[in-house]
This record gives C-alpha cells, sequence and structure tokens, in this order.
DNA sequence: CGGCGGTACTG
DNA sequence: CAGTACC
DNA sequence: GCCG
C-alpha cells in the first residue's frame, strides 16, 4: 500500500510541462526499424496523445526521432537514404554520410526508445541527455554491421539510467501549493454564465444553486489545477508534524477495517491536513490558525492531550490494532467485506494462511469469488506498471476490432486513465460508436458476452468474477411486471463483467480486468463514473446533489428529497435530464456549472475541504484577513456580484440564501 | 439528530 | 435484504 | 469523525 509515490523526473521545462502534461509541445516520429514494432508504436502513439505530445506525421516535422538501440548504422542508414530520395534530396553514398545528412536536415532531438519508455514509467518528462542517438557513429562500425550496433551514447547502461529516482531534484514543481489556482484553471466565469446552461438544461436558477455556484470551488472535484498528486519523498515537505500524521493514520486505518466509514473519512482529513501544514503544530494556539478550521471538538482535545502529554490515549489504546490488523488483511481478499472478515476472525482465522489451511481442511466454505479472490491474493495486491496495462488494452483491442471492426469504442479508465504510473487494476468501457452502430451491435450483452467469449477462448481471461448479467431484469420479456408508470428509463442497459486475466508471457502475473459496455447516450456519464477517482465521483456526486440533481454512471436526474418528517426514504425520483445534449464529460461538469477536470486533475486526496455548501463562512472569510489556503481559494472565487446585478438576475440576498439553502 | 455517492450483482 | 463491489 |  504504502508503494509508489514516484519522483517525477527531471528536465528544467516550463513548470507546465511537468507531470501529466510532460509530453507537451512533443511531436515524436518513431523510426520503423528494430523493436519499434507497429504494435508498440500504437502504444505509444496513445500514450503520447494522453501526456499531451502527438505523433508526428513524418521525419520532417518531428520535434523528436526515436531509434530503437538496436537498429544497425546500416539498417538506418538505408532508411535514411530512402526518406531522402523520397524528398528528392541527394543521399550520399554510405549510410554513416546519410544519415548525418538527414539528421541536419531536420529539427528533431534524436532519442533511444529507453527514453519514452522511462517517460512512461515515471509519467514525466525524463531528462533527455543520457538518451540521445549519437549519429556519428564511427566508420569503423561499418565494417561489422551485424555488431549490437550503436547510435546510443551510453550503450547499453542506457536502458535505466535513472535508478536514482528519489534524489533526482524534481522541479519542486507546484509541490509547495502555490495557493492560487495554476493556469489551466480557467477559472471562474461567474455565475452568470453558467446560467443560461441551466435554463436550456431545465434547470432553474434557484438562490440555493446560485449560492452553490459560487462556493463551488470548495468542492474537491473543483480542486484541480494543482496536481501534485503527492510525489516524492526527496524534498518536498518533510512532514513537520510526522508524528501526528501517523497518529491520525492510525486512527484512519483502525476505524477503515472497523467499517466505520464516516470516522475513516474524518481522520484521512485530519491527517491531510496536518501532513500539509506549513507549520509545525506546537502549541495550543496553533490550533487556532485558519488551516485547522476545519477541526472540530474531538479531534482538538486529542490534539491538545498530544501537546500536553505527548500522546494519545485512544491512539495507544488501540491494541486493537491487532485485530483491525487481521481485519484489514482478511479484507484485502476480494469477496471478503468486514462481515466476512469479522466471521472468519472469529472462527479462528486471522490470516490468509489460515484462511487457506481452513480451506483445505474443509472447516471453510467460500464463494466462487472468494476462492478466486484467496488464489490469487498475492498477485492481485501486486500495482500493474502502466506499460503491462498498455499491453492489456492491446489485447482486449484486437479482440474488439476483430468481433466488431470499427463499431466499438473502447476508452481504459479508473486510474490508467488517469494517468498514473501503475494501476491496481484495468478498467475498460466499451460503447458504439454511433447510434447505428449500437443497433448493428445488438444487446450491449450480447456484445460483452461475446468479447469475453473470445478472450476466454484465447486464454487471455483465466477466471471469471461475478459476471454482471443482469440480461434477466429487463430484456424484453415480461413488461407489466413493476410499476413503470410513466417513467421510461432505468432499463439500464449497461453490461458489466468482473474477470481476471493475465499476459501470455512468461512470468506474468493474473490481474483484475473489468469491462463495461454502455449505450451511446450513457457514456459521457460512464466514463466520468469510471475514470473517477473515487473521492472525487463523491464530490462532485454531493455537488449535483446540492444543487437538486442525482448523478450517476447513466444520466443526471431532478433528484428531490422526499424531506421533512417520516421517511426520507422513496428518495429522489425525476425523468433523466435530456440525455441527448450530454456527448462528452464536459458536457456534465458544465451543465452543473463546474468548471472542467481533465483526468489527471481527479486525483482528489482526501481534503475535500468542507464542501460544507454554502455558508457563513465565506463572508467571514471574505473579511477576516485570513491566510489560509482554503481562504484564498475561495475568496478569489466568491468575489460576489455586486447587489445590482444580483437583483438584476433575480437572486436573494444572502441572508435569505442562509435561510433557504436548508 | 440526520446526512455524509450512486449503482449492481450474488445469494 | 445483507454483503460486496466499482469508480 | 464533522457539519448544518
Amino acid at each position: 500500500m504504502a508503494v509508489s509515490k514516484r519522483s517525477c523526473g527531471q528536465e528544467a521545462s516550463p513548470s507546465k510541462a511537468l507531470r501529466r502534461d510532460w509530453a507537451y509541445g512533443i511531436r515524436l516520429f518513431v523510426v520503423p526499424l528494430g523493436s519499434a514494432t507497429a504494435s508498440r508504436r500504437m502504444i505509444w502513439d496513445r500514450e503520447i496523445k494522453a501526456a499531451g505530445g502527438c505523433l508526428a506525421d513524418s521525419p520532417w516535422s518531428a520535434t523528436h526521432m526515436l531509434l530503437s538501440p538496436e537498429v544497425t548504422p546500416v539498417r538506418l542508414g538505408t532508411w535514411a537514404e530512402k526518406l531522402l530520395e523520397a524528398r528528392g534530396r541527394p543521399a550520399a553514398n554510405d549510410p554513416v554520410t546519410s544519415v548525418r545528412i538527414l539528421s541536419k536536415s531536420l529539427q528533431a532531438t534524436w532519442l533511444c526508445t529507453d527514453w519514452l519508455i522511462a517517460c512512461l514509467a515515471k509519467q514525466c518528462r525524463v531528462l533527455e541527455e543520457k538518451f540521445k542517438c549519437c549519429l556519428d557513429a564511427s566508420t569503423e562500425t561499418l565494417d561489422h554491421e551485424d555488431r549490437d550496433c550503436h547510435f546510443i551514447a551510453d550503450g547499453p547502461a542506457v536502458a535505466k539510467p535513472q535508478k536514482t529516482e528519489g534524489s533526482s531534484p524534481a522541479l519542486p514543481a507546484s509541490a509547495t501549493a502555490s495557493p492560487a489556482r495554476t493556469e489551466a484553471e480557467s477559472d471562474d466565469s461567474d455565475v452568470e454564465e453558467v446560467l443560461p446552461k441551466l435554463r436550456v438544461f431545465g434547470g432553474e436558477m434557484t438562490p440555493k444553486r446560485a449560492n452553490l455556484l459560487r462556493n463551488r470551488e470548495k468542492f474537491a472535484c473543483q480542486r484541480g489545477g494543482q496536481d501534485p498528486p503527492k510525489t516524492s519523498g526527496s524534498s518536498p515537505p518533510k512532514s513537520r508534524n510526522e508524528k501526528l500524521v501517523s497518529m491520525f493514520s492510525r486512527l484512519q486505518q483502525h476505524y477503515e477495517s472497523l467499517g466505520d466509514g464516516w470516522r475513516e473519512r474524518s481522520y484521512r482529513l485530519t491527517a491531510s491536513i496536518l501532513r500539509g501544514l506549513p507549520f509545525e503544530v506546537t502549541s495550543e494556539e496553533d490550533l487556532d490558525r485558519s488551516e485547522l478550521r476545519r477541526l472540530g471538538k474531538k479531534t482538538r482535545d486529542k490534539l491538545k492531550e498530544f501537546l500536553n502529554t505527548g500522546s494519545i490515549g485512544r491512539v495507544d489504546g488501540l491494541h486493537m490494532d491487532e485485530h483491525a490488523k487481521a481485519l484489514a488483511e482478511l479484507q484485502g481478499i476480494w469477496g471478503v467485506g468486514l462481515t466476512t472478515a469479522r466471521r472468519w476472525l472469529g472462527s479462528g482465522c486471522r490470516t490468509v494462511t489460515d484462511v487457506r489451511s481452513q480451506v483445505q481442511d474443509g472447516t471453510l466454505r467460500l464463494s466462487a469469488d472468494q476462492l478466486i479472490g484467496l488464489q490469487f491474493f498475492e498477485e492481485f495486491a501486486q500495482r500493474i506498471p502502466r506499460i503491462e496495462v498498455d499491453e492489456i488494452i492491446q489485447v482486449v483491442q484486437a479482440a474488439v476490432s476483430r468481433r466488431f471492426g470499427n463499431r466499438l469504442r473502447m476508452e481504459a479508465c479508473g486510474s490508467f486513465r488517469r494517468g498514473k504510473a501503475s494501476c491496481g487494476d484495468v478498467d475498460l468501457l466499451l460503447c458504439a460508436r454511433s447510434a447505428k452502430d449500437e443497433l448493428a451491435l445488438g444487446s450491449t450483452h450480447d456484445v460483452l458476452s461475446s468479447l469475453v467469449a473470445d478472450l476466454h477462448g484465447q486464454g487471455f481471461i483465466t477466471h471469471d468474477l461475478k459476471g454482471g448479467n443482469q440480461s434477466h431484469r429487463r430484456p424484453g420479456g415480461h413488461v407489466g411486471q413493476d410499476v413503470n408508470d410513466g417513467e421510461e428509463q432505468q432499463s439500464s442497459t449497461a453490461a458489466t463483467y468482473f474477470g481476471v486475466c493475465q499476459l501470455a508471457r512468461v512470468g506474468s502475473l493474473h490481474r483484475r480486468i473489468d469491462i463495461k459496455v454502455y449505450p451511446v447516450l450513457e457514456f459521457p456519464f460512464a466514463l466520468l463514473s469510471f475514470t473517477g477517482s473515487g473521492p472525487f465521483n463523491r464530490s462532485m456526486r454531493l455537488y449535483a446533489r446540492r444543487a437538486g440533481f442525482s448523478l450517476s454512471d447513466h444520466s443526471i436526474c431532478r433528484a428531490a428529497h422526499a424531506r421533512g418528517n417520516g421517511r426520507g426514504e422513496r428518495i429522489w425520483t425525476g425523468p433523466p435530464i435530456a440525455a441527448m445534449q450530454f456527448a462528452s464529460e464536459r458536457d456534465i461538469f458544465e451543465f452543473l456549472g463546474l468548471a472542467y477536470r481533465e483526468p489527471w486533475q481527479r486525483e482528489v486526496d482526501a481534503s475535500w475541504l468542507a464542501e460544507t455548501g454554502t455558508d457563513k463562512q465565506a463572508a467571514k472569510q471574505a473579511t477576516a484577513a485570513t491566510t489560509g489556503l482554503a481562504a484564498d481559494v475561495s475568496s478569489q472565487a466568491s468575489s460576489p456580484p455586486a447587489k445590482a446585478e444580483r437583483e438584476a438576475l433575480g437572486w436573494k440576498d444572502e441572508d435569505e440564501v442562509q435561510s433557504l439553502s436548508d
């Protein structure tokens, strides 16, 4: 768990080109020789685009030429000659000279393919220096063209030059949380601009919504722009409050394994706040600093206790740690949750090993899913390097193309789409390319099962987990069953599959793979949803809810809490909102009045501040001379419209809004 | 004191 | 319905 | 856990 976290590369380029945008401005041409096979080029193509760069159509428009290390001078020379001829330029008689001529007429930097591989592994722009090709290969290599090549400056060692990972001073980037927005923050158009959209889609600008909009920066799903999704431990803020952070993390983990998600969330937030603190907590006065605004009484008491006694009773008292640890381990088995873990623990299973032996004995009976989870416990715990995810995608894509031609589009979602260097599993979303294709393809379930069958057949998928066949739910048959007056939708025509796959290669591990097929109209919602992150989704959905909608992986609906007394049951309903209008993720953000967030900006850490809708806090903050981060952000965001303007828009005043807002 | 995300499958 | 899962 |  405490894995990954990688320092990003180096490269003194403008801060913007760091991380997820690392390929910004790069036009890459891959020399089609040697190990730069077509399929690898396809993978690279997707990756480079995802990172903000692109592939060049020809060497002549490239900024970077990528060359496989094993290509010999002669082969390269031959290729260069052809290229020159095709351009009507004179080529030299000998290959090496041709290469020189070519390289001089190009604007590009020549790099070894290992450079790209290193970039992909680290998800940042690795220093190019060590990967430069030496095109002035001495003539003698010519005579021995079967020698292992060599255009590469550092020879074979070049492959992993970056072992230093931890130490390389990766441009601190905005690691030091530059408080304000960063460039891409297209930022706040005023609420006013959002208004027409809402109207168009059937929403009204109620005062409550207006207030919500003005405070939207408080939601985690709007805190993008900054991104240091962690990064290295090297230089950044050596946590000042290490001891406290670890104590609250323990509490968080404790409640996590106990299944108290709310306390878990709370402690996670506390730990996160403390970790990001620009000062060390040493006295009770520190507790009044604005950064700690969000901490409640209980937590403050714990902090005080720590200041006074150097420890926190509640934390020390986590004798249970044993218990919690065992629970956590058992819950690590796919298909085992809190209840099962407790049950097993009660019957003497403390570890996975215990479970295995009891299964052998026949003392313990597991479900099919749990057996698979148990079998691959260790393998599933391994992160999947991004490069391998790419390969897995290729395999599935090949099957998709084979069976469905070009009618289906496929997107890899999850942490992969968010640009992480490694992923816990592979999450693929499929959808017809057009309504017409959708018709031709037939039901999503059929599409999915025939795809899965194919992958099974080639031995790629090795095991099935609960395979979502909701097919009996509504495939036509009896319609009269449920009271589905008026509302049409809810024939959730999406199909989902969970399984296990393995690349056909020697040491490859079994990996978790999810495949989903969604109807065209729901695609943007599914994409948004399955790209996550989890906390990001929750935040965005909470926001939507506060605005009076319910956002899901299928659509967005009007939502009305059956409030008041009695039961808040039968929660909401309402027709999904003109699904036709949502053609992309962007449309959903726009509809809600939220600023778009690129996938890599959705890596929300636990610190979704407050998200407590509207409030007087905003007003307070504006006046109080606070220096806190949150205050900075929100004050900018909420430059309230002038009174006249408000009236013009038909908004109520702040105070009224308060009362209305709940 | 109630809310804290929304959905879907298995059994 | 409870349990588990997905992001 | 914290918030309204």
